[in-house]
This record gives C-alpha cells, sequence and structure tokens, in this order.
DNA sequence: GGGAAGTTTTACAGCGCTGTAGCGTCGGCC
DNA sequence: GGCCGACGCTACAGCGCTGTAAAACTTCCC
C-alpha cells in the first residue's frame, strides 16, 4: 500500500495569480506583515476565501527552520502526576505558539537518551523532558543540538531546570504533622540509589524538619518501596507495621505511596486519621478521591509548566546563557488525612511557597 | 526576539560530495532503497558517519507530502481514561511509524471542530478524535480533508469509529448484579441530552438487562449528575438516599461516578458490597486505589487504540471505501465492591468479550 | 564483437513557502 | 525643481529532500 499522491490544494501562487499579485504580498497578508496596502490587503484576502487557501505548514518550516513544536517527553503519561502535567504543558504552550508532541520514555534511560538526542531533528524547536532515570552527569555529558528544559529533581547545573524547593515543601509536611501533634513520623520513599530520584531531596527536607524540632533519631523511620506501585507502599508499611513499627504520622514521597499507606493503615486496623496521620506529595486528582481526603503537597503544575515554557522559549529564541533553575510555588494542602482527631472539615491551604 | 539563523547542519548534498557520489544515491542508502551495489552502500555510509548527517525531516515531508504524525484529540489529558488510551496510543504509535501530536478538546464543542478542520494542514497525516460534544450529525457533516478515525460513542455511520459494544457491556454489568442475588440497582449517569454522550447505550444496556429478567419499572431508578465530577455523583446519590431511595446496587456510568457512589454510601452508613454494590465503567487504575476496590467495565484499551490506529493507518494509505465500525473486547472485571457478602478475595475476570 | 537486458548511478525539477534584493512611486524638503 | 527616503510591491533564489527520466555501466548470449 501506497498512499495516494497528495490532493490538488490551494497553494500560495494560486492565490497570487487570483488576486493579480505576487507570492510575496499574499505571504505578508497571510501574515499580518506591514507595507500592504488596505485594499491590497482586501483583495487578497478575499481570493484567499474564495479559493479556501490554506498554509502549508511543513513548506513553511522548511523554509523558516522553525517547526513550532516542542517534545513533552515524560516517563508514563497515564500517571495522574504526568497526565496533569502534560494538561497543562497542551494548555499553555499554544500561548507561546507551540503545539506539542508526546513522548513517552516509559521509566527507561535509553528512551530518555533519545528523548534528548536529535532523533528529532527538524521535528520540534525544543524539548521540555522530566528525566528520572538519567543521572544529572549523564544529561550533562549528553551532546544537546536542541534546546532543552529539565522538569523534576534531576538537573546538570548547565541545564535550565524547574522545579519546586523539595526540602522546604518536606519541612513544612514535618512542621505541620508535629503542630498536629504528631511526633512518631515515617517516610515513605524508594530506595535512594539514584541522584535522578526526587525521594532524595524530600528525605533531606524530613531529617532537616525532624533535626530543627530535635527529634531523636530511635523516632525517625525511613520505608523503602520496592518500586513505584500502590501495592510495593502497601507491602512495605504492612511489613513494617506487623514487625512492631509504631508511629502516628507517614509522610509520603508521592500520592500513590500514601494511598498505599492508607491500605496498609486500615488492614493493620488504625485509624486515618486519629491514630496515624498521611501526608502524600503532589496532590493529583485521583488522591483527593481516596477516603479520609488526602493531605499532599501540590506544586503548582500550571506555573510549573509556564515556566518551563518560558525557559524554552528563550532557548529557542536565542538565549544562550548559563542555565537557569526555577523554583516554582508549592503549597501543603491539608484534607482529613492529616487533620488533628476531632478537627474535620473541609481542605485547609497552608501557603508555603518560595521563589527562586 | 528572534530566533537564530540555523545552525550548519550537514546536508544530504554534503554526504554526496564528500561521498562523490549522487544525492539520489545517499538517499537510496539513507532508506535502504534496492539498486545500490554493496561497496557504494559502504562507502556512502561511512561518509554519513564521518559527517554525522541526519536526515532533515521537514524537508523529507515538504518533498513527500507525508508528515509520520497523527494528532490525538481527547476532551482531557488528565483524566485517567483518557490518559490511559493516551499512553496506549503513544505506544502503538511508533508500530504503526507515526508520531502523536496531542490536542485537547477541553469538552468544547468548537474545539473538537477545530481538531477535525484542518488548521492541521500539513502537520499530520490523519486524526484520532474523541469527540463529547459534537453530534454524529455535526460531525458527518463537517468538511473533511484529513483521515479521520472516532472513538467512543459519536460518530456518523460515514466515518471510521471504534468502540466497545456499550450495550453488551451494561447488560453483564446487570447479569452480574442479579447473579450476586442483587434486586433493585439504580443507574447513575448524566442527563441524556447529547447523543454524543456515552451515558446512552449503557443506559439502554441497563433496561435491557432488566427487562430480560422481568424487573418491573418501579424497581428502576436512574439517577443523574449534573456533571462528570465526583462530587456530582456523590451529591446526585446522596440525595436520593436521603430522600428514601431503596437500593442493593448501583451501576455507575463511569468511575468517576463510582467513587462518588462510595462516598455517598459512606456517608450514609450503606457498607460497601454488603449493603450495596457497586460497579463503575472503564476500569481506569485509580478506580482500583479505591476501597473497597471497584468493580468496573474495563475496556480493552490496548485493542482500541491499535483498533484506531489501524483504521487510520489504512486511510492515510488510500482506503477510501465506506466507514467501518469496530468493536473491540471489553470485561467486566469484578472486585470488592461488588463481591457477593462474604465472598471476599481478589478480582474475578468475568470475560463478555464482542468482535465485530 | 555486438546487442539486448538488466542493473546501478546521475542530473535535475519540483514540494510550497519565505527572505532578500531591488524596482517603481510618492511625498517632503531644501 | 530635484533629490532622498520611505513605502508598496515584485521577482527569484533558496530551504533539504525525493521522484523521475535518462545516462552509464554490467553482464550475458548469440
Amino acid at each position: 500500500m501506497r498512499p495516494p499522491g497528495p490532493q490538488a490544494r490551494v497553494r500560495l501562487v494560486d492565490v497570487a495569480a487570483h488576486a493579480g499579485v505576487s507570492m510575496k504580498t499574499v505571504s505578508n497578508v497571510v501574515h499580518d506583515n506591514p507595507h500592504v496596502s488596505p485594499a491590497m490587503r482586501a483583495r487578497v484576502e478575499r481570493s484567499i476565501d474564495e479559493l479556501g487557501y490554506r498554509p502549508n505548514l511543513t513548506a513553511r518550516r522548511l523554509a523558516t527552520g522553525r517547526t513550532g513544536m516542542l517534545a513533552l517527553a515524560l516517563p508514563e503519561m497515564d500517571q495522574p502526576y504526568y497526565a496533569e502535567l502534560a494538561r497543562h504543558v497542551a494548555e499553555a504552550a499554544p500561548e507561546f505558539g507551540y503545539r506539542v508532541l508526546m513522548e513517552q520514555t516509559l521509566l527507561s534511560a535509553d528512551d530518555e537518551h533519545a528523548a534528548i538526542g536529535s532523533s528529532q531533528n527538524g521535528v520540534v524547536d525544543g524539548i521540555l523532558l522530566h528525566p528520572v532515570r538519567l543521572t544529572p552527569e549523564e544529561i550533562g555529558a549528553l551532546p544537546r543540538d536542541l534546546p532543552l528544559v529539565l522538569l523534576g529533581e534531576s538537573a546538570p547545573p548547565a541545564a535550565d531546570h524547574v522545579m519546586i524547593d523539595n526540602v522546604a515543601a518536606a519541612r513544612a509536611v514535618i512542621q505541620h504533622l508535629v503542630d498536629a501533634g504528631r511526633r512518631r513520623i515515617a517516610f515513605l520513599g524508594t530506595v535512594v540509589d539514584q541522584l535522578s530520584d526526587a525521594t532524595a531531596p524530600r528525605l533531606q527536607g524530613y531529617h532537616e524538619g525532624l533535626d530543627d524540632l530535635g527529634t531523636p533519631q530511635a523516632d525517625r523511620c525511613v520505608l523503602v518501596c520496592a518500586d513505584y506501585s500502590v501495592e510495593a507502599s502497601e507491602a512495605a508499611l504492612s511489613r513494617a507495621l506487623a514487625d512492631g513499627l509504631q508511629i502516628d504520622a507517614v509522610m509520603c514521597r508521592e500520592d500513590r505511596f500514601a494511598v498505599g499507606a492508607l491500605r496498609a493503615l486500615l488492614r493493620a486496623g488504625r485509624r486515618v486519621p486519629e491514630d496515624v496521620a498521611v501526608v502524600g506529595w503532589d496532590d493529583t486528582e485521583p488522591a483527593r478521591w481516596s477516603h479520609p481526603q488526602l493531605s499532599s503537597v501540590a506544586p503548582d503544575k500550571r506555573a510549573l509548566a509556564r515556566a518551563a515554557l518560558r525557559l524554552l522559549h528563550e532557548r529557542i529564541m536565542g538565549y544562550q546563557g548559563a542555565g537557569r533553575h526555577v523554583l516554582v510555588p508549592h503549597r501543603l494542602v491539608v484534607r482529613a488525612s492529616s487533620q488533628p482527631a476531632g478537627d474535620g472539615g473541609d481542605a485547609v491551604d497552608r501557603r508555603t511557597s518560595s521563589r527562586g
């Protein structure tokens, strides 16, 4: 099977002939360029309408060298956090004049590598990548021939990069839990074996927050999940509880882990939040579906998307300077899962934003 | 700010000069075309490597008229069902030789309209659209100058179209609930005011299923949600329960409504599944996070994505025939939320697939 | 040794658009 | 009145690749 030949479309030259002007004048009208008299503009516009002309974007691209497209490379587009991020990027991109090409890296270093490498050549003007496997060193070492902006925690100093202040956010979680009377707070995360993992700064904030409060090491507890699933999280906490772990709060590396924690606690007969408070991370919509509704660290995803687009746009427009590292605001959304006992009611926003 | 000029890249002609052959021969080597002697192939490949040549996709597109890209137009990419669908499309598209451009229609008829209209001109080879606002009539009346395949329930006969057999699936839900001893089954859906809404066939299946069983109209109950949110669903069922509605099962138009139903039932003091069974629709991952875990109608999303891609690919390759309407398999995944009392344990798959 | 038949390679004209250079024309100003 | 600059528009050469037609080269056979 071969594709059929391109059906005869109306071209710029056809409009020009119909209006009795040069191609360039038509082009100027299409682009609202100056130096076109109103009369001429009207005449050309009429021809455009009559002929139903629509510019061929590919040809324009070849001529200008710009594609007006961006690649958005995310690990898994069906994970709520990434899906929400994608939505914000898709919504904001048109404002910067771009369309979004989706790329899925599926938690694979090779795919992340490929997303940066210009297999893209001539397809997109720039790349938005959220790496989870490549380390900052690896990213820094890669030849980059397209503007690149990184999302998440893994970024070499030389690259543009947008994230929230994870350490501050984690400390705010600790503060909130302690304010609510919690004393034995566990951290539920992943093995911190890769610099690219967001667990590290969050765990750091956990420790710093507890340090400030003078909490002894004995009252701390870091639990490790085998992977990023609800099941792994449930298993990790269940095992710890069965082993006699005594806690009155769990702070989780992400919402999915918090969901797993809720399950483990339910199964172990602990009440949430009366016996144990639970706080998640990312404030994804499905986490609000849980019962009790989940408290969570909420990155300003809209701001994240816009900041990343702005940085990328500037690069595409020729900015050649040093890597910029932008912190976008976040807040801690307190819901039922970490409410002090007897303090029911709706969500309370404790804003703890930061800027960089 | 203006973009910098294109940095000097290696072009086909450069490789040709370096290898001392014609451009076309280089092109043939790049494309693995026949009629190139092994010696010549080796020589050209060496030049390609030495120069680091990478073809310019835009130029190729202009020359061939094909872009190798598809638009995937979905209402909201952060809704779990659409996010999961997007993931499957993104994963399968490369096998058909396409990349995926994301388009978000945000529940707006205008945006759906725009997705079909070729503002796209020259950007994509075809369009995958899941309409929720445009009616089949409206879609049928639209001028289509690009191959189009529709997902979901809203499709005119003339267009290619992929979905599951909603009526059969709904009947299977009824059968399952009745088998589990349920007698008063409510349907939780939306106002059926638009043909484009998926509620209609599901509601039809609900009635047909109950008709077969001779269930009197008095034992049926159709609840209407104001919009697609968990809150609207919770409110609708809560109100009905407060008004004295007596039911032992709820079948929901989608998982979000089922989550809302779980909340309403919990709030009203009804146990799930002991007092009331709940079944959702779409089998999205977050629904498996609920407690109790949600039974749900699971469309084979992978098959859905592949079937749609296949139809679209055939259109792009020149198929001109009548609209094809493909039914992909689905199954009912039974989990705790609709388990017969005392019948705990893991999920059981009741397969009820259909083909068309 | 001369063609026929087939294979390999080349030359070049597009694909549809934009950027640049340049040509008239007009008005303003010394 | 003549010159200059600004304006409005045109002509045309690319952008980098592919498809076609034809040339060049082999091979094979009589």
